[in-house]
DNA sequence: TTGTATGCGTTATCAA
DNA sequence: TTGATAACGCATACAA
């Protein structure tokens, strides 16, 4: 049974006003900083008693009232991955520079549920939404006619009333894959790749790999092209599996640098020497990537651009709901470091 | 100026009422899923109108009226870490079956402006706060009696009436170091140490680092405690200084794994071989650190109580205001892999 | 099964 | 400079 404190509930701006012996009004006015329609005299005598108070502005109330949050979310699949931490903390010092908040949701339970990535709460708890689509059924959105603003950051072909930031997957995977021909390598594995076509970040990175090797001549090979999850053990299990089956393979072309980290382990623990042996190119260009050994090879899209034209967008739709929405593709460099050779 | 478009508000359940013809409550029922209340001809009149208008339910205003959100919020110094992605993705995990979402926020940027970590929008605009208290004045706290509810992660200590969950970091400092020791290291630089004193992370890993050489009659050497930042980076540069200086050490512990994957690659850099010529054990037990070359030893905190801890500590107190708070710490445990010897 | 009235805590507007 | 009033959109309690 609950106790009477229990009950208590929190202290509201009328507390505050009956007790400091003022309207509602000049708390308000004194909480939000108005001093010119407050008096210095009311404003200490308010000021106290919100501390003996512990008043705290109630912020759901204030958002019904001013028609927004001042924050505005990034969904992702999930938080515990390198590049997806790294696009969370650019984008929350940029939003941070409009006066915004970010936080960060995980979809990765919502996507079961399909539907439910964009359901109603996840989009009109906030300001906008930044969503990062790398996977789940991209039917999702067909149907959605949002009224929360709406960025869309990723591969899959949307609807054109989305704004949408993807890269150039296949320009990227292109170029490191020349590059490989070019640095030696015949037999490349792609680690992460899509063996069955369809239109996701895999789908883009490995038309550009096999239009590189066709474009060499060189002849593809399907059991080179290796699915994949996402993280570093799951890219581990890829390029052992490959070891496993006595596949032969001079070089990885790994979709993420998450996985690329995971096959490097599974390479070195076979006793092949990276990059003499193998060639390592992974992609996303991450922090963690470059202070492997030996550093990673990495596909490093123009992050900051994106950062940047992903708050345009969001911001634009934020203040005028005419905005008109924008598909943005960001350009890709292959950075060579330690797991190519020179 | 803004065009007529602009200024359209989104629907709201009377818009829907209105054009279906029913009263406001029973659109109402029909979103909240209570159908034993409304009729089946009525359900899929209202949902007919519901999709037409593209209404989505207004989170701010039904947070207003219940008086909750359905989401907690874990506020961490920044969003591009390994470990506090780790932490992020299980506590969401954990706070799904309970039915709240987990919203991540940087506290970067509020951390400049010092007491603005806990500012009211932060705590209001969640049911609770996890806030990871890595860094900052511990003072901040002293003052604050929040009536959301709050729960501490990390080192530094904090008023009673918190509930805090932390690590034993002086017993799995003093564990590692005895086993670098044991491990034939008689120069173990302590890559991220405190050097003046202090109650943080640091300053805890730092102090059972020392107790077990004073324990093992190694002699301290100030050279060798290197602060240093979170990043990758800085664990490079904090061991290429100690290269650089011409110190001599046989092996690194490292207060955080980010640290150490940077240290190795530094060590790795001049041509050192890890483990033979210098041992390296990191913190944190990351599945980045696992897959490193070699594989990274790790002193391993109990991740999965922690974060049990943290939800139950939590939602204790969101479910009874009068849920007494608690100070757990959960164990650590040194988990060797490649970067020390057998 | 459906509808009416009321209030959640805040701020804009207008009056004093 | 201060205060009274209304309204933001929703869901609980109760009446029909």
């Amino acid at each position: 049974m609950p106790s009477a404190r229990d009950e208590a509930a929190p202290p509201t701006m009328s507390d505050v006003a009956r007790l400091a012996g003022v309207s509602v009004m000049t708390v308000s006015n004194v909480v939000n900083g108005k001093d010119a329609r407050v008096s210095q005299a009311m404003r200490d005598r308010v000021h106290e008693v919100i501390s003996e108070l512990g008043y705290r502005v109630n912020m759901p109330a204030r958002a019904l009232r001013l028609g927004r949050i001042g924050v505005v979310a990034l969904a992702v699949p999930m938080l515990d991955d390198l590049y997806y931490g790294e696009v969370a903390q650019r984008l929350a010092d940029r939003f941070e520079d409009h006066g915004l908040r970010l936080a960060v949701e995980s979809t990765r339970g919502a996507l079961t549920r399909e539907l439910a990535v964009l359901d109603d709460s996840r989009l009109t708890t906030y300001d906008g939404v930044v969503l990062a689509a790398a996977a789940g059924d991209a039917s999702v959105l067909e149907g959605l006619q949002p009224s929360t603003p709406l960025v869309i950051l990723g591969e899959r072909s949307v609807p054109d009333r989305f704004s949408q930031v993807s890269m150039d997957n296949r320009g990227g995977a292109l170029r490191a894959t020349m590059d490989l021909l070019r640095l030696g390598a015949r037999r490349i594995a792609l680690i992460g790749g899509a063996t069955d076509g369809g239109e996701g970040m895999a789908a883009g990175r490995t038309a550009g790999h096999l239009e590189a090797l066709d474009g060499a001549g060189v002849a593809r090979a399907a059991e080179l092209i290796v699915p994949a999850g996402v993280r570093p053990q799951d890219g581990y299990a890829a390029a052992a599996s490959l070891l496993d089956a006595g596949v032969a393979f001079d070089a990885l072309l790994c979709v993420t640098d998450a996985l690329a980290l995971g096959a490097m382990a599974a390479v070195a623990a076979r006793g092949l020497r990276i990059p003499e042996d193998v060639q390592v190119i992974g992609w996303d260009d991450t922090a963690v990537g470059a202070m492997a050994t030996p550093a990673l090879s990495s596909v490093a899209p123009d992050n900051a651009a994106a950062a940047e034209v992903t708050v345009r967008l969001l911001m634009g739709r934020i203040e005028s709901p005419s905005f008109p929405p924008e598909h943005v593709v960001v350009s890709t460099e292959v950075r060579h470091r330690g797991t190519t050779r020179r």
